[in-house]
DNA sequence: TTGAAAGCGTTACCAG
DNA sequence: CTGGTAACGCTTTCAA
C-alpha cells in the first residue's frame, strides 16, 4: 500500500484529523495515551509526514536551488560540496540543477526553483548569459539570491567570489621579489572576467615594480590545456624564453609544459611555472608548479552562509559566521587566493 | 510584494479561482479574452505558480531524490552529472544529499527524501550502512529506488554497478597476452566489494593461465596514495621485482609511483603499472599507465533510466533507452570497464 | 463559457 | 484534552 496519510490514522482511531496532527507533533494538549496510539498506529502503518502538505501552511520550504553551469566542472562540485555542507548544518535541502553553460536552461531552471518556492537561490551564471529579464523576476518575487563564482554586477544581488585581480597581483610580487624579471603571462579570453582580472593583476604587479608592460609577453586564447600548448608556442616564437611563465589556469599550464617538452625546453630548471588552481593534480603533475590555490568549497560556504543571512535565517546572525555583519544585501565578498610559498627553478 | 497567487488574480478580475486556473494552462473551455486577461494580469503581477501546490493533487511531483556518500570524490560528481542530465531529458527535476558516509545521515537524507514524496530514489550507500531497516521502509513506501555504484544486495531493489570483477580480469588477461608474468597487486581492502572484486578478477585471470597464485605478489590496505606507497614498500621488501603492478585504483598507482621514486626503481621502463581509474588525470600524472576506464557519468545516466523504468516513466518503455528491456525490480545492471589498450614498458 | 464545491495532506485557531 | 472548521494554493468535476 502506498503511504497512509494522517486522515486514514484518524480514521482507523476514531478521532479527528486535528488530534493526530497534534499527537505527532507532540503538542501539549494531548494526552499521553493519545499520544501513544496515534503514534503505535503512524509505525505500524509507516506513515511519512508530507514536507510539502506541511510547508503549504507554513511558507517555508527549507529548501534552496542552486544553479550551476555544469556540475563535472570540478570547481563547481567543490563548491556545491561546501554550499551542502552549510545548508545540511542549517537544516535546509538542497535542489540542484544544471544549465550546461546555456542561458534558456538556466532560465528555465531558475523559475522552476521560483515556482518550487524555494527559500533561496545560490547561482553561478553561465558563459552565455545576456539577458537578465530573469534576475528581475527573482528580484520581484523578493526569493533571495547570491551570485557564486560567476555574477552579474548591478542587480543589487549579493555575490561571493574568489579576489582574481589581487590574487594574481600577489602571485607575481612574489614571482619578482623572489628576482624573476621576464614573466610571460598566457592569459585567458579578457571577454570572461577571471581572464580579464588575472591579466590585470600581473599588470597591476610589474607598473608597481615600474616595469614596462610588454605585449608580446602575453598572448590571449581560451582556458584549456589546448590554449596553453599554443600559447607557449605563440610567446615563443617571438622571442628568448622567460624566466617564469604565469599561466591564468592549470590547464593552461599543462598545455606550457606540453609545449616546453615538445621544443625540448627544461623545466623548471629553464623556466618556472605559476599558475591559479583549484585542484590538488596542478601540483601532483608538476611539483615544480607555484600555485595560487583557490578554494571552491570555501567559497560555497561563504555563499550559503550569506544567502542564509539574507533570508534571515534564525541563528544566521546569532552564530558566529566569518560574514562580516555589515554585508548587505547587494554587497559582495571576495575571497583571497591562498598562496603557495615556492617557485622551484633550480638555477 | 512577495508572489501573487491565483485566487488574487480572480479577485482583481472579479472572476473565479477556477476560470483563472484554466485560463493559465490554456483549457480549451476558456475564451480567448478571458485567457488573454488573465495572462496579462499574471505577467504585469508577476505570477508565479505554485509547483507542490498543485503536486498535491496530482500525487507526483516530478523530482528524485539522490544520496551520496560525499560530492567531492570526483567518482560520484561526474555519476552526479550523468544523472542530472537524463532526468533534465525527462523533466525530472533533482533534490540532491550527502551523507559524508554517515549511516544516521544517510537515513535521515531518505527520510526527508521520502517525506517530499519525490517520485523515485538513487542511493549510493555509504561505507558504514550495517542497519537496512530505513530500506524496508522504502520498499513499503513503493517509491522506487535504485542503488548506483555502492549496493546492498537482498532487499530487492535494482543495482547499477561497474563489473569490477570482469574488468580486472580482462586487464589481467590483456597483461599476461603481451607476455608478462610477474604481477603483483596492490589491492584496497577486500572488506569493501570494490577491493574485493577487483582483486576476484585478478586471481580468475592468472588462475584461468594456469598461473600458480602467490600470497606475497598481493598486499592489502586501504584506497589512498599514501597505502600504495605503503603497498609497494612491502612487496619490495619480499624479494624481487615484478614485471607489472597492478593497483586497485589511480591513488595506489600513485603511491606505488612514489615509493620507486624513493627506492630508485625506473618506471615504466622497468616496472609498469596498471590501474582502475576513472579520472583523466591518472594519464596525465603517467602517461604510461595502461588503465581499465569506468566512466561513472554513463553509470549515473543509466541508473537514472532505471530508475525512470521502475517509475513506469511515460517514454521510459518507449524511448530507445539502452537497457534490456527485462530489467525488472531487483535485478541489476553490470557496467564493464573499457580497458585502454597500452603498455608502455619500454623493455 | 464560467463558477461552485470538493479535494490534495497538513496545521492553526477557537470551542467545547 | 479533543474536535470542528478554515486555511495553505491549486485542480477537477459537474452544474449552470
Amino acid at each position: 500500500m502506498p503511504i497512509i496519510n494522517q486522515a486514514q490514522i484518524a480514521g482507523i482511531l476514531n478521532v479527528s484529523r486535528a488530534t493526530v496532527s497534534k499527537a505527532l507533533k507532540d503538542a501539549d494538549d494531548i494526552s499521553d495515551g493519545m499520544k501513544k496510539r496515534v503514534r503505535d498506529l503512524a509505525e505500524k502503518f509507516n506513515y511519512i509526514p508530507h514536507y510539502h502538505a506541511s510547508n503549504l501552511q507554513s511558507k517555508r520550504t527549507r529548501t534552496i536551488g542552486i544553479v550551476v553551469p555544469d556540475i563535472s566542472y570540478s570547481f563547481f562540485a567543490f563548491a556545491i560540496d561546501g554550499i551542502m555542507d552549510a545548508a545540511q548544518r542549517s537544516g535546509y535541502q538542497v535542489i540542484l540543477t544544471v544549465s550546461r553553460e546555456k542561458a534558456d536552461i538556466e532560465r528555465k531552471n531558475i523559475l522552476t526553483l521560483l515556482s518550487m518556492r524555494v527559500d533561496g537561490l545560490l547561482v553561478a551564471v553561465s558563459r552565455e548569459t545576456r539577458n537578465i529579464q530573469i534576475f528581475r523576476k527573482v528580484r520581484r518575487s523578493e526569493i533571495p539570491l547570491v551570485f557564486f563564482d560567476r555574477s552579474i554586477e548591478g542587480l543589487g544581488f549579493s555575490a561571493v567570489g574568489i579576489d582574481d585581480r589581487d590574487a594574481a597581483r600577489r602571485l607575481i610580487d612574489f614571482v619578482l621579489r623572489s628576482g624573476y624579471r621576464r614573466i610571460w603571462h598566457i592569459a585567458g579570453s579578457s571577454g570572461i572576467d577571471v581572464g580579464r582580472n588575472r591579466r590585470a593583476g600581473y599588470e597591476d604587479a610589474l607598473k608597481k615594480r615600474g616595469i614596462r608592460l610588454r605585449k608580446d609577453w602575453i598572448t590571449e586564447g581560451g582556458f584549456t590545456r589546448a590554449d596553453g600548448r599554443r600559447g607557449f608556442r605563440e610567446l615563443h616564437r617571438r622571442g628568448s624564453l622567460p624566466d617564469v611563465i604565469f599561466a591564468a589556469n592549470d590547464q593552461i599550464a599543462l598545455g606550457a609544459y606540453d609545449a616546453m617538452r615538445e621544443l625540448g625546453i627544461r623545466y623548471p630548471d629553464r623556466v618556472g611555472v605559476v599558475a591559479f588552481s583549484h585542484h590538488e593534480y596542478a601540483e601532483i603533475v608538476s611539483p615544480s608548479l607555484t600555485i595560487i590555490h583557490v578554494d571552491p568549497c570555501l567559497l560555497g560556504r561563504k555563499a550559503m552562509e550569506l544567502l542564509l543571512r539574507h533570508m534571515d535565517h534564525p541563528g544566521a546572525r546569532s552564530r558566529r559566521l566569518r560574514i562580516p555583519a555589515e554585508i548587505q544585501k547587494g554587497e559582495s565578498i571576495r575571497i583571497p587566493g591562498i598562496r603557495r610559498e615556492k617557485i622551484n627553478r633550480s638555477s
